[in-house]
DNA sequence: CTGTTAGCGCATTCAT
DNA sequence: ATGAATGCGCTAACAG
């Protein structure tokens, strides 16, 4: 009976839905502790948009912070696969680790959202974030605008401590197709450098002998463009990813010339709306947001800028 | 009593209230008439998007269409200012007639949303668009990649039969200053041509001699971009606005270098999502959402992109 | 003017 | 299994 009148073009009425059922949906956010990191505290201000947003529908966020470390992050999991919620946002930052939590998880059978780097390879759960390789693509596009023909470019490479997920080593792929794929830029020529976190000191003038222009994979743009001007450097035109302040800094300066913003707010918001629709909702949910390869200049930067 | 219950922390819940209420959300939609306009259909597209996913919370939408001559927007004049509803969506493409139906219309009292273009100088009602001023600048900072450190820069308009709301003036008031502010680029000559929609025929070779740049402040970038292409001239740079499938196709060709995009899709969500958030959910809302200047490149092209 | 009540559409529980 | 009753939190109509 039931059945039939649902057939008939019924459309159950969600607010009275919810209110009779009146419960709370509780959403785990296991993510990286975002002290002291810009770009996570953004994910996080996102998360807390959509939770303010979506609290009138129910919405409870519990967070579950792990440190920079494989330690940290296994202690976590524990708590994370003990907690009883109705969905998952998670970031994953240790690939195996992840991977194997993922597998653990999926027993649940709760749906899972991921943000900031997709480690899910046959695509069972939702993702939002970047396309990597495309954005390295795109780099290698404003790479191109050169003020001479000729063109030195340097990959700089500034990594963490303990490896991570390596959406870096995509985005440099990305970066070289863009130049194999235009055989008429011939005069282009690369080099890479790596160094650590920590290493910072070891920047010297030599490396930059010649270079026309840096292409940073990852937020860390800043310290080359800091070392650039404390050298009295100029004319060397720097790309990197994320709206750091102090990237923000030198693009305002005119040392940094692109920045790709990942959108880092809009994602934690998107990663909440995701099971908000999903769950509260019921409704069909694509399962992959792409954010869209934001170029940012000094131009088109605005502080205040609102996402969503 | 009930005041001072309200006053405790009390947070009324909002899906009870409106199951309670019982009512219907009408908003009135007054655009110009988007057939042919891939731009404003894109708005629509926007508009229906918001209209499905909020339906649900009792909005219903009720549109006026005028078409692109003042006796066609008058006559809708009329019948919007005779329909009773909760909370208005505008488009105001003629200045004078829309600052007088604006003026007529604020005696109901009513929340007015504009979209596009904002001719509300003293900020009353809310704004969905962009700050084509600050695009203009934009635009030159892009026109300032040159290939060769002279350039000859070619602003070229092709405005409507009959002239409306003239965002494209504020971009190339936007332009100028660019390079007013930046006096290290001395080399930048400027020239500027205009002619009409149905004069397109008047496109020559001439016009284009000795040009680096052409900068087109409007959607038609593709009519010089197919002029170019069929008269077999490279290396022009051509920047302009909106993704138009003419345009995306000189863009994915080459012959188009940047689009700055509007995002009509996310104008018209916001435009509704602001309406609703206000009169439904009767929260705080900002008063102007400006879209972001975003830049397209045909490496960050993507056709199937999500908004919002 | 304050206090009470019916009912918005649905899910859950209890009774059949 | 199917049907009827209760209540989710609120608003509007009504009663005192």
């Amino acid at each position: 009976m039931n059945a039939i009148i649902e057939q008939y073009g019924y459309k159950r009425n969600i607010l009275a839905s919810n209110l009779a059922l009146n419960k709370k949906f509780h959403f785990a956010v296991f993510l990286p502790q975002y002290e002291n990191l810009e770009y996570w505290k953004s994910q996080i201000a996102g998360i807390e948009k959509a939770a303010v947003e979506f609290h009138k529908f129910g919405i409870v966020l519990d967070y579950f912070f792990y440190d920079f470390n494989e330690v940290s992050f296994k202690e976590s999991v524990k708590k994370v696969l003990e907690f009883d919620c109705d969905g998952l946002l998670f970031a994953p930052i240790f690939y195996e680790e992840s991977v194997r939590f993922l597998k653990e998880y999926e027993k649940k059978n709760i749906p899972i959202v991921m943000i900031d780097s997709n480690i899910d390879s046959n695509n069972k759960h939702a993702y939002v974030g970047q396309d990597a390789f495309q954005s390295g693509y795109l780099a290698g596009r404003l790479s191109s605008f050169a003020v001479k023909n000729e063109r030195q470019i340097l990959i700089f490479k500034i990594t963490r401590e303990i490896e991570s997920t390596s959406v870096y080593l995509q985005r440099i792929d990305g970066f070289y197709s863009f130049f194999k794929d235009h055989d008429e830029l011939t005069n282009f020529k690369f080099s890479e450098i790596t160094i650590k976190d920590s290493g910072i000191d070891q920047l010297n003038l030599e490396m930059f002998s010649g270079i026309n222009s840096v292409f940073v994979p990852n937020s860390r743009a800043y310290i080359v463009a800091r070392f650039l001007e404390q050298n009295s450097i100029k004319g060397v035109r720097i790309i990197g990813y994320d709206l750091l302040k102090e990237n923000i800094e030198y693009l305002n300066k005119g040392v940094i010339d692109f920045l790709i913003n990942q959108r880092p707010e809009e994602q934690g918001y998107m990663g909440i709306a995701h099971l908000y629709k999903k769950l509260v909702l019921q409704e069909a949910v694509e399962n992959t947001h792409y954010i869209p390869l934001e170029i940012i200049l000094k131009e088109n930067y605005f502080p205040a800028k609102k996402t969503v």
